[in-house]
DNA sequence: GCCAACGTTGGC
DNA sequence: GCCAACGTTGGC
């Protein structure tokens, strides 16, 4: 199993409105990075675990876990013109975006927040507090994995 | 709202 | 393929 950092911006898309989504589910679109991109594509699999981190507001923070329900599939909103996250240079034929779906599995009752996990000494080598790290799909090892699931009990 | 750090685009 | 200009992210 592997594990994931996920972004998003809570005033787009928050834990509660993945907590009160059909069947607790969302599928994951709208990333147009190459290089999360292709961390969807190649190495995010069905039931890896995922923290949900809120970015762009008032305390950014990992604010709860989910999984990944399914794995890699076309992102689909590229292709559909009414969509915020439409890409005109992306082709059905040959699509270039890829979207996953995510499940909830639970909100920390105490968010962990940036400014905590970048105080924590066993943190210190996690993407999420590299400088200028802006990458909202990122890798995270099992030992940071183990250790903020135990900060958030 | 500012702006540093990145990523992307496109002319050459 | 270089790189300047531009666009975006995201903490503060």
């Amino acid at each position: 199993m592997n594990y994931w950092l996920m972004k998003s911006e809570p005033d787009e898309f928050s834990i509660d409105d993945l907590q009160l989504s059909h069947h607790q589910k969302t599928p994951w679109q709208g990333i147009r990075n190459y290089q999360a991109r292709n961390f969807l594509r190649d190495s995010v699999k069905q039931n890896d675990r995922v923290f949900f981190y809120h970015s762009s507001c008032k305390v950014p923070a990992i604010v709860g876990l989910v999984e990944v329900s399914q794995a890699a599939t076309v992102d689909t909103s590229a292709f559909d013109v009414t969509s915020v996250y439409f890409d005109k240079k992306s082709d059905i034929a040959n699509p270039k975006w890829i979207q996953v779906e995510l499940h909830f599995i639970e909100k920390f009752n105490q968010p962990i927040t940036l400014k905590q996990l970048k105080a924590d000494p066993q943190l210190t080598n996690m993407v999420l507090v590299a400088k200028g790290a802006r990458l909202s799909v990122q890798p995270v090892t099992a030992e940071e994995f183990e250790h903020i699931m135990s900060l958030s009990r």
